[in-house]
Parts: C-alpha cells; sequence; structure tokens
DNA sequence: CTGTTAGCGCCTTCAG
DNA sequence: CTGAAGGCGCTAACAG
C-alpha cells in the first residue's frame, strides 16, 4: 500500500522528505537549537513528525553527539524499601533535567556489582550512581574502583551513596554519628543496658551503626557485653534469627535492642513477639532509617531518620553539577526520633 | 605524554590498532559470534582491549545493529512496594537474558504515563512494560494507545500489567475474583457486615477489588449498605482518611473493613487504633496484595496475596516470548490469607 | 579467517 | 536560514 517500512520507526530522512526539506533542516527543527528556522518549515517537519510518528532514534543521537543523556542508578536490591526511597529520589531529580534513568540491581552480591557497572559503563551515561554500603575488605572494592576509574577518565562521572572509601563524589551517610546521637537519647531516657543486633560485619554501614551506637552507650557508662552484640543478615529475616539468638543467650538483663536497620527491627520483633515477649514492656527496640512504610507498625518505632528521597535527588546533584571536585563529599545526618517501642524507663 | 585522548571512551578502531588487527576482527573478537577468529588474533585483541579499558559502545552497537537490548519499564510509583516488587521482578528476569532495564515513573499522574512513553520509545527499547492500573475514563488511554501502538508498529513490544483494556500483551491480575474469594471466606468466618475502603473511584484495580468484595459478600446475603463504601486515596494517608470518613459515618455495626489495598488498610489501623478503637476485637480488617515488608505488622493483616515478583518476571516474559500474540493475557490469581486480623467471628 | 567498505540515524561544520 | 557532506563507533556484507 504506502512506502512506509513494514517494520522499523519512521527516520528523520524520511519526515525531512515527506516535509520537502533536507536533513538538516528537519534535525534542526526538530531537535536543534532555538529558532533558527523558518516557522513555516518548521510547522513542516513537525507535521509530518506528527504524522508519521516520528520519534528521534536515541542510539543515534548519543552516537552523533558523542553523549547521552543518560544516568545509571545501581542499587543492592530494588524491592527494599530503602533502595527504592532513593531510586525515587534519583528518578524524580533525574526526569526533572530531562534525563533517563537505567537500573541495575546487585542483589546484594559484590561482584554483580562490578559486572553491572562494567555493562552500564557502554551506555556512555553520564554518571552512575552507586547505591549502597561498601564492604570492609578493600579487595572487593579494587576491580569496581577501577572499572570506576577508566569510566570518569572516560569522561563519566560516579556518585556514591554510602562510605567515602573510594575517591570518588560521596553522599556521606553518617551512620556512625546517628547511631551515636540514638544511644545518647535513649541513655536520656533510662536504658542502661543494650544489645546490638548489628548484622552482617563486613558491611560498613551496619558496622558503623553498631559500633556507633555501642562506642556511645558505653561512652556515657554503660558498655555493652560482647554477648549481646549479634550479627545477621540486614534483612527482616536477618533481624529475626539475630533476635532469636539473642534470646538463646539469655536476655533476661537486656532493656534494649538496637537493630542496626528498621527492617530488622521489624523481623526482631515479630520474632520476640511470637515468643510471648511484650513489646516494649519487656524490652524496648529502636531501629536505623525510618522507612516510610514502617512507620505505622505497633509499638511506633524509634529509629534514626534519614531523608531518603533527598539523598537521591542530591545524589543527582553531586553527580552532574560541574563545581564538584572528583572526590567531594557531601555528609548526611539522621536524626533520631523517639517513639513508643522506647518508652521513658523508670529505674525502680 | 600517551596519544591517549584526554577525553571520551577508548574505541574498538583503537583497539585494533593497538592489537595490530582490522577494526572489523577487533569487533569479531570482541563481540562477534563464536570461535572464528584465530586465537592468536583474538588473545592480542583482548589484551589490548583490557589495558585499554575498552568498554563497547552501545549506542554505536544499537545503531549499527538497528535494535537494542534494552527493555523499558514504567510504574506509577517505585518507592510503593507494589511496584518495587514488580520491578524487582522484571529486574532479575531481564538480567537474566543480558537485557538492560531503563524505568520510569509516573508518579501517578497519567498524563506522564504518555510522555514518559514517547521518551522511552526513543530508546528504541525491545519492549515496553507498563505496570499501574488503568483509569475508568477511556479518555485517557487514547493518546497512549496510539504512542503504544506506534512503538508496536516500528518492531517494539508493548507489555501491561493491569487490566486488559488496552489492546496489548496484558498480565490480567483477576482483582475481582480475589477480591470475591476473600469475601467468601470471610462470610465462612462469621462476617455479616462490611465497610469497604474503595479507593479512588476512576482506578480500575481500586474498582474491581471493592465491587469484587462487595458483590460477593451480598450474594452471601450480607448487602453493604452504600454509606459503608468510602473512597480515598490508594495510599497510606488515602486510608487513613478514610478510615476518618467512615467513623464519622458511624461505623459501630461494622464488623469488618476491607482497604482495597494493604498499604491503605495499614493506614486505616493507624487510624482506628489513635482513637481507641481496639483491632481486631472491635472491628476486624483486611487488605490486598500481601506487601512482604508488611508482614510483620499487628495484627498480623489478613490480605489477598499477589505473587508480585512473578508477575514482573512474566511480565518480561510475556514480552520477549515471539510466540504470543500480541493482545495474548496471561491471568494471575490472588489467594486469600486469613491471618489475626479477621478472627473467626462467633455471633451471640 | 581477515580486511575493506558500506551503511545505521543523526548532528554539525561548511559553503551557498 | 538552508542544504550538502563528513563523521560518530560499530556491524555486516563483501571480496580477498
Amino acid at each position: 500500500m504506502s512506502s512506509e517500512r513494514a517494520s522499523g520507526a519512521a527516520t528523520l530522512e524520511e519526515v525531512a522528505a515527506a516535509a520537502k526539506v533536507s536533513l538538516a533542516t528537519a534535525s534542526r527543527a526538530i531537535n536543534g537549537s532555538a529558532r533558527k528556522v523558518n516557522p513555516e518549515y518548521r510547522e513542516r517537519v513537525l507535521a509530518a513528525a506528527r504524522t508519521l510518528n516520528y520519534s528521534p532514534n536515541l542510539a543515534a543521537q548519543a552516537v552523533a553527539k558523542g553523549g547521552t543523556s543518560t544516568v545509571a542508578l545501581v542499587v543492592a536490591d530494588i524491592s527494599d524499601p530503602y533502595f527504592s526511597s532513593i531510586a525515587s529520589g534519583v528518578m524524580r531529580a533525574a526526569e526533572e533535567r530531562g534525563l533517563i534513568v537505567t537500573i541495575g540491581s546487585t542483589e546484594r552480591r559484590p561482584p554483580r556489582e562490578t559486572a553491572l557497572v562494567r555493562v552500564l559503563r557502554g551506555q556512555r551515561p553520564r554518571s552512575i550512581i552507586l547505591v549502597g554500603s561498601r564492604l570492609a575488605a578493600q579487595e572487593s572494592d579494587r576491580e569496581l574502583g577501577d572499572e570506576l576509574k577508566a569510566f570518569e577518565k572516560a569522561g563519566g562521572r560516579v556518585t556514591m551513596v554510602s562510605q567515602p572509601q573510594l575517591p570518588f563524589r560521596t553522599i556521606d551517610i553518617r551512620n556512625r554519628e546517628g547511631a551515636a546521637a540514638l544511644a545518647a537519647q535513649l541513655v536520656n531516657h533510662g536504658y542502661r543496658s543494650a544489645a546490638v543486633l548489628t548484622g552482617p560485619a563486613d558491611l560498613l554501614t551496619a558496622r558503623e551503626r553498631a559500633t556507633g551506637f555501642a562506642d556511645a552507650f558505653a561512652e556515657y557508662g554503660h558498655p555493652i557485653d560482647e554477648r549481646w552484640l549479634v550479627p545477621g543478615d540486614f534483612t527482616r529475616d536477618g533481624g529475626f534469627l539475630a533476635a532469636a539468638e539473642l534470646r538463646r543467650r539469655g536476655l533476661g538483663e537486656v532493656e534494649l535492642i538496637f537493630a542496626v536497620n528498621d527492617v530488622m527491627a521489624v523481623g526482631a520483633m515479630a520474632y520476640l513477639r511470637s515468643t510471648g515477649v511484650r513489646l516494649p514492656e519487656d524490652v524496648a527496640i529502636a531501629g536505623f532509617d525510618d522507612i516510610y512504610s514502617l512507620r505505622d507498625i505497633t509499638p511506633a518505632l524509634t529509629t534514626v531518620s534519614l531523608p531518603l528521597e533527598l539523598i537521591g535527588r542530591k545524589a543527582v546533584e553531586l553527580a552532574l553539577d560541574d563545581d564538584q571536585d572528583g572526590d567531594s563529599r557531601v555528609p548526611i545526618h539522621g536524626v533520631p526520633v523517639l517513639r513508643e517501642s522506647t518508652p521513658l524507663l523508670v529505674h525502680a
């Protein structure tokens, strides 16, 4: 029937032909800079584009211009509310700037992080944003760092949301301070003995929170016995299991349990409750993050509130602003929020 | 010092030069199909690529091959656990197939949906997957449908996770049946009077769940008075406010409240609790979705369980499998899960 | 198997 | 302001 190809999108050339102008003019009318093309031509081109349902081929533009308008986001697990909240902020900020976001999930496996970056790099994104705790083992970061450096050398930008462990721009979440501030407030509330569900030993975020809390608690005169530091996964189930282990070790004297994130706290609460422990009467509990969808659990969870969405926004700002050192840091401070799960403790 | 350009990634041509082979050979060694290149050359090329930190330019490949290995995902709100769970499934399935996923959020604004598709289309993804309820107003879908059709005509694939409202492949979540099944079980549990927090009137998903439940409940002999159907947003706050409105209308005789999704149910619970209503003693409550991170709320929430991750996987399968009609449907059935929030009701 | 040569779709000088 | 032509990085015939 018509001369349209059965498959394949309309091309700029076809649009130009339909509008009876040159390819160059069509290009200028559609994607070129401001009013530089005769209004009449412009109209014709736009009309042709519309009827042909033209959609500019971003890949072609990218190779022609030598650059994309894409940002790549790498998270550990998109179904975890911590990451999805940050992702939400990243996406909003990106969209405001007309950027497309490409996303990858490491599923909490460090090697996948490097593999992902390797692939994403091929996209030539303006920036690669890595969200997620670094590990203590520097070794695993070696390859990743190399890959990232190569990306930077080629003109890309790297932004990390985690620990300023690698030499890139980073949103530095002050876990240690946040946990310490929480400890301070809880001591003020009368707590004297605490247990800490520390999370994975090699996860920096977990470690900073755990030691930040424990150190502060000790500093205020209540050192935490090592047997009350129980490790586990950084997940709900990790919290559940850790609580079980804690109980096995006997938690008779423990007044308060600090889980290094909210999700773990919730898991711990589920376990404790299942064994008849009353919360917060028998034991108080606190988390970290202040996950939005968890604000309605009972008892309301004391935690350290982090501006997750904002962190996402800041990450893209940091990634895209020119006047930034290649390794500048933006500190983010969490604020302790005391709720029902840690009532005032009056000692007899 | 060296001849490396200060900026810009290494190019295949540079790799070829460094390895002293032709561009074509380098291409074949790195991205070409199987063993067709002399092992020695291959080694040289790979070595050169490594030292130059070469990363294939995906955009260029896309232009040359006339196709990408990307899938575009459009969700209403990535920070909502419902969507992030589905997104997780999509990403996993995509990664298994070596696909990169690009993601966009409509922020629950229908017009943005069309705008997003328009942009994403430029990427020439293999498929565009739209996740989120359709609206009742056909009108808003008109433009979107056109855009999507154009995308398909150009060889792309469209997959929807929602209602089979538009003529594309769709994962059809049987909300109506799920809600009806829940109603049946609750009637068996002794419930005779229910209120429904119906969500937004124009959101099909909400509507199907609400009427599915109400119709079934009526069918079993317990029609629901219209004043106990209270609308609201599809969010936690929507549930909170709807519960408040419900209470205003007097919920004395209501034994059970069905919120059309878990998040709303949680909001409603928060409100009720804040006014001294005991759950589930004073009133039972149920939701829909079975959001993972909400499984530990108290009392444990009765709901209709949906395999969210699986839905995401199926969406990419449906999108990519060739032996599928352009408008095939895959039904997904939710299963009612009764928990503490709806105890057996024994009438005096 | 290898190298040469066209393009892919688009942008961008560069002359008219 | 417009059109012709070259080039972006890579793949895919096509000859050697």
